[in-house]
This record gives structure tokens, C-alpha cells and sequence, in this order.
DNA sequence: CTTAATTTATGACTGAAATCATAAGGGTAA
DNA sequence: TTACCCTTATGATTTCAGTCATAAATTAAG
């Protein structure tokens, strides 16, 4: 996360973008950076079938879509906004700028990536050789510390449909429900109310 | 890729390993940055069954096992040599120090480590959605640009075993070989003296 | 040079997750 | 308030990659 008065210093303007609506492409060259504000957006992409795959999810105070940018390379997938979302968008020659005449700056997207190659790196080892119970309950433990989800007396609510962790997860619907269900059994996580809880 | 006059200049020592040896262990605190001298390393994870799943490769000139150093984590993987490898190594403090004297690094590991993400979005996508010879042609072109496999008149010599496709894929070697052989059958790619050409 | 291990290969069989079908509860938009 | 969609749920069926078995070709090791 980059201060958003030196953002602003260097030509940042926000933008608003309704719930569903798509901030840039899959294939498509970038043309800014961008962070967050307010709201939330998910990277994913579709395979041929129309099934989804979901990259991540992105909150307040997070960038996103940065890689491509360093690399001249086009996105590898869309980002969206799943909620009425505020992004602080600033041009690619001006954040080059602001990043060379600000070198501090560069820890902290050091840092950035380095978290989200890490978790990439788990959900790939996972997704690849792991069956679907290990593969949800790794999920739901990395989204514990990796988004925040809020504790109470129940644990830790897990706020992901069984559709996004399945998309997540490179699982279909029906087999998290079953999934779920079988860890729940197993007394690794409870159900209240339709709600997981860990 | 950092000069490697500079790394020596903030106490970089090298250091040799055999074929097959490890270099550092999932699970372990990273203690060092690593750049490759000469030879080839490969991180890869085991799951309880045993089965192999390959992060990556690293060649000569390439750094590995960064993210963790900076994330004050644990590796997430185990980093071995696949042939005799010669590394450069400097404790993380100097490295630290290295960086934060010496601003223009800081870009260099910023894209180093955008282009590996965006590796890794790619194969999540590939991994979790798609079909065995999509994945495995996805990831034969993919490693064209990535490593630098030579050219010649039958096209890029892809130098991995069917079983390496496989653990970098998340599919057996049966499935691999089948799916190459389809692949041949179709004109997409050429098996010449069991080597695949693209 | 011989032996052992790895790599590529193929066929038969199995099983686990995907698919298909259906339904009920909950949220939300008109 | 109703209608619609999303989410969770469950059972039956199918399919495709995994598994198992076996073998030849090639490479590496002793």
C-alpha cells in the first residue's frame, strides 16, 4: 500500500466502478496501477467452458494488476469489482516516477508481491497434488490470515459462498459442499446457520 | 539478476552443491539470498503420498527463494539442486543492506519477481480448469520464453522429461505421455526420437 | 562392459470428482 | 408481496484421469 497523498502528488485520480463491473481485461495491456479505496475486487479468468477460476480477491488499501505493468506484458486475467468499489488509479510513466524518486516505496510492492507469490505458490502445490478436503481446509486457513476475517466465540467466520472457494480451489460447487460437510463430521470446522466458522 | 561484483562487495560467498542436494528444506527460515553461478535448481513440494509437485526451475543468473526472506516466513518449498549447481550467497542482512544502499536493485527483484507471479497465474488457471493436454501444451509454450530452450530446424527442443511436465502440471506420466502423443497426432507439436519439438 | 535405474510406452481396470437432476431456504429487486 | 436468482443441499450416474501391470529403449552408474 502506497500513502495516497504522494499518490496524489504524482497525478492519482479516483474512480468509481459499480458492483460487477469490469476494471480491465484479460489479453489487454495495462495502463495504470491501481489501489484501493473502498470496496472489493476478485482477478479471475474463464476457461473455455465458461468456468471460472478465481486469481483472488483484493481489499481496501491493496493494489492489484501490478505484474503485467513491470513487465509489458498483457493481463493474464480481469479484475472485477464485486461491490461498488473506489479505486485510486494513476498512470504507468507517472508511477515509474513516483517509484524512482521515492525508493522506499519499492520494499513495500517487494513485499506485495512476495506475499501473493507465496500464497500462489501454496494453492499451487495444494491444488496439484492434494484431494479436496485438504485443498478446502488450506483455502479457508490461508483466507484466515490473508484476508481478515473477523473471530468470535465461533471461530473465525469464513465469508466465501462454497461457489468461491470452489472457484478458488479449481472445485466444483457440489464437491466443497461435500467437502465441508465431511470436515465439519470430522469436527475441523463447524456450520452455523449455513455459515463456516474455524 | 544482481552484478555479482556488488554482492561480493557486501560479503557474498559461493558455495557448491552435488546433484540432488538440498539446498534448503520447506518449512525452514530463510537465511540467505541465493543466485545461481552455474548449474540448475528446482523447488519443489511433497505431499503425504509422496508425490512430487515442481514449483519452478532456476538457471544461471537467477535468484530463488526471495519471498519468504522478505516476508519474515517460513520457505514454502524445498529448493534442490538438479545438476551441480554453484551458488552465490549473502546473509539477509547484508542483503538488506545491499538493497536499501543500492535503489536500482529494488527494480530488478520487483520484476523478477512480477514475472514469476505471473507464471504462476497462469498454471493456477491452466492447473484448475482446464484439460490435460491444454495444461501440458500451455506449459511446453510457456517455457519457451520462460527458460530459453534452443531452436533448430524441427522447432524448440523441450528439454523435460514427460514425468518433470507432469510434476509441473499436476497430472501423471501416463496422462502426460498420452496427452503429448494426442498432441502429435493432432500437428500441434513433433516427437523426434522421443524428444517434443514445438 | 555389465548392471541398474530412468524414461517412454501401452493396455486394462478403477475410482473419485464431475455432471446431471432436483429441491428448499434465503436474499433482493421490482 | 411476489417473483427471481443465488446458495446450500442431496442422490444417481458418468467420465476421465489415476492406478496398476508390464515392457522396451535409453541413460547413468559401478
Amino acid at each position: 500500500m502506497i500513502a495516497t497523498e504522494l499518490l496524489e502528488k504524482y497525478g492519482a485520480l479516483s474512480k468509481s466502478f459499480n458492483k460487477s463491473e469490469t476494471i480491465f481485461e484479460e489479453g489487454k495491456s495495462p495502463t495504470h496501477y491501481y489501489q484501493i479505496l473502498s470496496g472489493e475486487v476478485k482477478m479471475n479468468n474463464f476457461n473455455d467452458d465458461g468456468r471460472e477460476f478465481i486469481q483472488g480477491f483484493f481489499n481496501k488499501g491493496q493494489s492489484f494488476g501490478e505484474p503485467p505493468l513491470f513487465l509489458n506484458r498483457v493481463y493474464p486475467a480481469n479484475a472485477i469489482a464485486v461491490e461498488d468499489t473506489e479505486l485510486l488509479c494513476i498512470s504507468k510513466d507517472n508511477f515509474m516516477k513516483l517509484l524512482s524518486e521515492n525508493p522506499s516505496v519499492s520494499l513495500k510492492i517487494i513485499e506485495n508481491l512476495a506475499q501473493r507469490l507465496h500464497y500462489k505458490s501454496v494453492m499451487a502445490a495444494e491444488i496439484s497434488t492434494h484431494e479436496p478436503e485438504h485443498r478446502v481446509l488450506r483455502l479457508i486457513d490461508y483466507s484466515i490470515t490473508y484476508f481478515n476475517f473477523k473471530e468470535d466465540k465461533n471461530g473465525h467466520r469464513i465469508d466465501l459462498t462454497r461457489q468461491q472457494i470452489g472457484d478458488l480451489t479449481g472445485l466444483r460447487v457440489e464437491t466443497v459442499i461435500r467437502a465441508i460437510k465431511s470436515l465439519e463430521k470430522k469436527g475441523t470446522l463447524k456450520i452455523i446457520n449455513r455459515k463456516v466458522y474455524r
